[in-house]
DNA sequence: GTGGTCTAGACCACC
DNA sequence: GTGGTCTAGACCACA
């Protein structure tokens, strides 16, 4: 797995996890892979996997089961979801509006762009 | 001045002079605030604005007359604008495709809040 | 049965059959549940079961008889009253007193809430 | 500073901080010492001091400052006391009540040890 | 000076 | 096998 360097590894794994289980990659209730299975998978120490984890189990989204594992919860989707809209609608978007009209971008050149 | 926390003092203060400029509420040649002054308006350390100038004179934005102060230069709108466009195409438009998509926002939905 | 997470799975079971053998819903003498009966009762693995055993019978608490299974000792409520006092009144109690004191909850109320 | 094996250290400090905040031995708004400093004071890593920090800023009881430090929050004092409420309501008094039934305490006996 | 992140390695309790 | 914690040491960006 590649990184970016603007953003911490930790949260952009809790980034990707959590797109999974929105597109139900990961389903509710189901195990997600264990701290060192994810550590090797993405080339990672397994500390680093563990922040990752306590972000989500924080959030709600993945729970502990003792000596089991993480496993997704029954209101992952809707936390995720939720957070989603919430960032989209008060940042990205008001973002993309004013860099839009700050840059003189004309409506017709906006539509073509997002095939609308 | 307020900042978020999530992105470094210097650029924030960095982005809000681009975009004066870019508006030509600060006109090319004309003279910006000193340091000093800067430094109490926004309620920072001055060594803060200190980058700030530096990045943008790096870039071209700004330029130093020694013991004067720093002026826009003639291509800055360029500049500033080219850049911002770079951004907005490579980072910010596809963003916003991506996390409408991923949460499944219509296009009648997306036009409304466009205005298109 | 369901289980908090800040405490490992085998003390709490050892904890509730502590407290059924106190109350005497377990008799002195009388054989409690196999391994295999309690696993599938409080839905937990096997060996879970079996570390508690391990627990309550270093403590004497209860006692195996090979091929027979497990039994409530005669010494059992002793033992489990002991242990609980001495808990009590080195760690519930000053516990108790400490946050009653720093929430400052007046003598009243404790009053009221205790039934005293 | 002494630390419980039964808990993280790094809990055990955040609890130390907030009864601190509570008993306004830090007060509103008030730096509090740097990672490197309370390490060396408590002995202990200075990334165990950040999890602390990390724990207490995502409960909103402190907010940093870029570069210069952690203060505690308008709030901070509210939230620990509603939180230190709930987990006495909630927790302590029940068991303190289940635990003195138990052992047959009678209403005397604790009406001493309570200074009632 | 401040915090923030990551790694490597060790050790532990638990299931 | 699972997660959880801690240390030591390094490196980075920021004010």
């Amino acid at each position: 797995m590649e990184f970016e360097s603007s953003q911490s590894i930790f949260s952009q794994i809790a980034e990707s996890l959590s797109e999974k289980i929105l597109k139900q990659q990961y389903e509710v209730g189901e195990k997600i892979p264990s701290v060192r299975e994810l550590a090797a998978e993405v080339g990672v120490n397994p500390v680093t996997i563990m922040r990752t984890f306590n972000e989500l189990q924080s959030k709600g989204i993945i729970e502990n089961k003792r000596g089991i594992g993480y496993f997704v919860t029954e209101k992952a989707i809707d936390l995720i979801r939720n957070e989603k809209k919430a960032v989209f609608f008060e940042k990205v978007l008001p973002d993309f509006i004013h860099q839009s009209e700050l840059l003189g971008i004309s409506k017709e050149e906006l539509k073509s762009h997002l095939n609308l």
